[in-house]
DNA sequence: TTGCCCATTGCCCTAAGGGGCAATTGCCCA
DNA sequence: TGGGCAATTGCCCCTTAGGGCAATGGGCAA
C-alpha cells in the first residue's frame, strides 16, 4: 500500500527535523490520490510530496473508502481527494455519490479520453475539477490549491457553525425562547406577556442568554441568531 | 430572422385572448436560442413555444450581441439563453464569456460530439449546464426549467438588493453614519461622543433613520444592514 | 429674497433595558 | 435527605431609548 511509503510508523521517534516537516506539510495540505494506474499514481505523489503536500495514495477507490470507514478522525489541515473515473469496482464518479454523503471533502477528478458526459456528470454531481490526462504538473499544482483552499475555507465554517451550535446549546430552552423574541424585535414587556412570566424573569433570561452566548449587544446576537440558527 | 416570427408587430392591436397568451408566456419565462443549425433552431423553438414560454431564435451569438446592445429594457420575467457550441464566428464560449460581463443570466450550452474539455470550459466559466446533441425534449425541459428558475432566484434578489440600495441611498449621511453605529452596538451617547454631536441629535437621526429605512427595531435593521451593505 | 431641507440642540417626560439583592419552588443527583 | 441548578418573582435604582415641542443656522433652488 503505497499510502505507507508515506506515513511510516514514527510511534517511537521523539521530535526531529522530520516531523517538522510534517507539520508544515498538514500545514499546506493533504491530497488523497487515487488512481489504479501505479505509474501516474507514484508521478503525483512525488510531484506533490515535493512540493510539501502530505499525500496519501490509493490504488482503488474501495481501499480509500475501507480506510475512511475505519479510520475517523485522521488529518487536521485542509484536505482534498484527487482521483481517476475510470476505475474497476468502484469508479471516480461512484466514489464521489459516496463521499457527499458523508465528507464535504473537495473532489478532483481525473480522466484519460473521456467525453463530455463523464465530466458534466462530474461537475453535476459537484466536483471542484475535472482533469484531463495527461496532466501538465501546473494544471495539477493549481488544481489542488484550489481544492485545498475551497477545504480550508469550509473548515473554517464548519468550525464557526460547530462554535455557534454549541454556546446555543448551552443555554437553557428558556433562555434560548427568550432570545428567539428578542432577536425577533419583541421589547422584554411583551415577552413577559407571551410567555407568561414577570418581567424581571424576561431580564434575567435575555442576560443569561447574552452573556453564555458571549455577545455584549442585541446586534452582535442578532448576527449570531441569524447565522447560528437560534 | 427567426425572431420576427415569434414577436409580430402587435403595435396596432387591442388586447385580445393572445396578449393573454403572451403574458402567461412572460410568466412562464423567455428562452433565447441560438444556433447556426436552422433545423435544431426551428425544433426546439416549436418545443418551447408549445410549452408556454415566450422563445426568442437567433442563428448566430453574434445576432443575439446586436438585440442586446441596442434593446435593453426587453423582458420582465425570467429568462435564460440556450446555445450551441460550435459555431461560426462567436462561438458558445466566446457568447458565454462576453454575456457573463453584463448579464446575470443562466446560459445553457449545447454541443453535439464535443470532448470533456468544452464541458469542463464551460463549467468553470459558470454555464448552468451543458447538453449533448441530440438532446431528448426532457431534458431539454428539465434543463430549461432549471435554468429559468435560477434565473428568477436571481431576479428576486437583484430586487431585494437594490430595493435595499434605494432605501439606504434615501438617508443622509448623517442619517447613515448613525446608522452604521448603531449596528455596531454602540448606545446613543457613546455615539454622541464619537460623531461630537449631542445626544438629542443622534436620537434624531437614529429615529429617521429607521424610518426612512422601513424598519421598526434595532434587530431588523441590524439584517438590513448587514445583507444591504449599509 | 424666500421657502425647504438638513443638521443641531435644549428641556422634559415616558418607556424599556440592565442589573443588585433576596427569596421561593421544583427537580435531580449523591 | 441535603446540595445544586433552573425557573421564577418582587423591589429598587440607574442608564438608554423614544419622542414631543421649540428654536437656531447654513445651503440651495425657485
Amino acid at each position: 500500500m503505497i499510502h505507507d511509503l508515506q506515513q511510516p510508523d514514527r510511534s517511537r521517534r521523539t521530535v526531529t527535523v522530520d516531523d517538522e516537516l510534517l507539520a508544515a506539510r498538514c500545514a499546506h495540505g493533504r491530497v488523497v490520490l487515487i488512481d489504479d494506474d501505479p505509474h501516474i499514481l507514484a508521478a503525483l505523489t512525488a510531484l506533490l510530496a515535493l512540493e510539501g503536500y502530505a499525500v496519501e495514495s490509493y490504488a482503488s477507490a474501495i481501499q480509500y473508502l475501507q480506510v475512511l470507514a475505519f479510520n475517523r478522525p485522521h488529518f487536521a489541515g485542509p484536505s482534498c481527494v484527487m482521483c481517476d473515473v475510470r476505475m474497476p469496482d468502484v469508479d471516480g464518479l461512484e466514489l464521489q455519490r459516496r463521499l457527499i454523503e458523508r465528507s464535504d471533502t473537495p473532489l478532483l477528478l481525473m480522466s484519460g479520453d473521456s467525453g463530455a458526459q463523464e465530466a458534466i456528470t462530474a461537475f453535476h454531481a459537484g466536483a471542484l475539477d475535472f482533469l484531463i490526462k495527461p496532466i501538465e504538473a501546473d494544471v495539477v499544482m493549481k488544481a489542488v490549491v484550489q481544492a485545498l483552499a475551497v477545504s480550508a475555507k469550509r473548515q473554517h465554517l464548519d468550525v464557526y457553525k460547530s462554535d455557534l451550535a454549541r454556546r446555543i446549546a448551552s443555554l437553557t430552552e428558556r433562555e434560548r425562547e427568550v432570545a428567539r423574541h428578542v432577536v425577533r424585535g419583541i421589547v422584554n414587556p411583551e415577552i413577559a406577556v407571551e410567555l407568561g412570566i414577570a418581567l424581571r424573569t424576561v431580564k434575567l433570561h435575555r442576560q443569561r442568554a447574552l452573556e453564555k452566548l458571549g455577545v455584549n449587544t442585541v446586534a452582535d446576537l442578532v448576527r449570531l441568531a441569524d447565522k447560528g440558527g437560534l
